[in-house]
DNA sequence: CATGAATGAGCGTTCATTCAT
DNA sequence: CATGAATGAACGCTCATTCAT
């Protein structure tokens, strides 16, 4: 399913992904509780139950570790957000459900989101563009969805920009979880999020 | 006029001031380049201009750099929002002058910002509370010239979701650049921005 | 057969044995000269034949090392006390016999009981107790010894304090060699401290 | 009084002299708490209540000041004993008071006592040299008032070992005190020793 | 004489990576 | 394929020593 970014000297292709997803999900573990550049790869081995030899049999270097952990982020969010703006018939309702769908979603992510945030920097070109890029077609999916919902009320960049923000509220959601979660709870910020957007965009419902 | 939360063994108040903004310089242009943990303290040194003895004569820890960094990061965002919603007449074209002031300092302070986003978990507990603290002051700031500006027009929580909204769309400019400084000018985003919060406070101009 | 105070990352038990026989010898070779602390860590790598990466593969810190050292210095002494008084039947004679193989056994260990007496004040406190605790198990078998062959002669108090003594007349052969091995063979010295301790238990042979 | 071994940039002699008492009584009572190697030259220098400038002005390097510390102790000793053994007549009775004197006052000595032993290693030639020769008149005047005290009792080999004995005797109560302390007042521990000594030259009180 | 800021060699320790088994 | 012992470059940090003021 997932593009071979990363090179594995292991043949058989079933085992690297199986392998791999041990290694993703042990590394996305670590990296919740210590960041990239704390967790070691010995740590991560063992979190994945195999020893650091087995480890390098299916990664070249411990950025490839993050790369796997970007790309399957990435992902799962994309996956998720195309699932949501796949109904067929676009409506204000819809686009109220995919957001809150959205917001939930991304609650359940957040410890990934800030991930997401914090290691940026530490990303090799390439997957940094493809990382991007699949935020662009987020981006994209969730404009469509607004057009489609409401279409002659915004313009294709207010759109644009409107998708932007819904996307990073959620995000926001997520690193600036001190002092939001500790105020609203997420159904209330989605409720204040949603009555806003609609105030935007002109509409009562 | 910075608390001295880091300790230094030289005794020149002066002297100690005039070092750490030369650390603090030195620390931040490396850090936008390679973050804080691929930077090492003899770089910071050797960026500042003196060797890693007198580095740590100002420091006790790599991370009192992150410490000092952010501190002096915050401060100058703090300080510049303080001074603009300081304004005598709270009024609608004021709270629009003072975004367009602070997207446009945000613009200035981009790889700042995004530091501010990726090096928080390296931050020391107490180091990390006060960075939340100022930032909820910002937020209270704004909330508090929105709340002035249009009384009577949003709830306190609504007002406190738009300002927390209003400085994240700020941030978002740093951390989205890839996508949004490709397609939008600085004037045309806070255009767009400015125009879309009026519609969200139902107002228009 | 020495107890595992010190951790090893490593698994293999022989090997950690094996190698952690060549940091004891290394290091023991390396503090003779230049103590522990003018002795650094690559050094004792080097010495012990493999880098340093390998060394912390078998040891903590630096003090694990002191640690082992002294664990293994003690012991070689503990165990020829031990040896030494299993003797069975209890006699004077015996009890010279004793005295005269433990002054030769000092003679060969000069250099690590300077060891012992010189960087005491290193240990870490519980192995500093252990120690503490082996010195007086030596006491203790002296006395014994001591006891059983000349019973009637010598109070308890007594026999403890001729234990110590006659221990530190061991050692003091070590840490006064620049006088005592100057004037006298250890033949010589071990023949007059024996002949003032006979006198000293008012006994002529 | 003491002979200059270490080189003052200072020229004033009785500066020299008041500071290097400064110097001296800091370095011992910080080498009590953490030995040579883990006290440093600012701590010195801070507990002798001057900079570490003028630190320097009085010592060329660190050994300097191990080589004051040992100057001293030993110094204090030696005069010590050199005022016992001045007595007029020596008598037994004279000699038993003098090595009751020179225990009290060993014990006063304790944690001297244990720098001596534990940075001697440290020491350069010359200044060890020095120390062993002073030690060597000790055992010296010791030798001499037990032979003026018991004519014809012990041969001159034996008085010097008997000599030897003593000191290190008084030395062990140091260096063995966590055994013997606990179990013994200095008052006994001087008691028996006097006792067994009495025993090995025969001779009955 | 006194100061204390500046220096940098050198320390203990870590950890990504390799490779023989 | 799997292992884990071995490696050594590189890190953060210390501290004896100097020297301009």
């Amino acid at each position: 399913m997932r593009a071979n970014t990363v090179f594995s000297s292991v043949k058989n292709a079933t085992l690297v992904e199986k392998r791999r997803n041990e290694i993703i999900r042990s590394a996305i573990a670590l990296f919740k509780q210590k960041g990239f550049h704390r967790t070691t790869t010995r740590e991560i081995a063992k979190e994945a139950g195999f020893s650091i030899g087995t480890l390098y049999e299916y990664i070249r270097t411990k950025e490839d570790v993050l790369m796997l952990v970007y790309e399957s982020i990435n992902d799962h969010v994309f996956r998720h957000l195309a699932t949501l703006t796949e109904v067929q018939e676009p409506s204000l309702e819809n686009l109220i459900t995919i957001i809150d769908s959205y917001y939930r979603f991304i609650d359940r992510m957040q410890e990934e989101v800030l991930i997401l945030y914090q290691e940026v920097k530490s990303l090799e070109a390439n997957v940094k563009k493809e990382v991007l890029q699949t935020e662009r077609n987020q981006v994209l999916m969730l404009k469509n969805a607004i057009m489609a919902a409401i279409p002659n009320k915004v313009s294709e960049e207010e759109a644009d920009i409107l998708a932007n923000n819904i996307l990073v509220h959620g995000h926001m959601w997520c690193f600036r979880r001190w002092t939001l979660q500790k105020n609203y709870t997420i159904d209330e910020y989605i409720a204040m999020q949603t009555k806003l957007l609609l105030q935007t965009i002109q509409v009562d419902i």
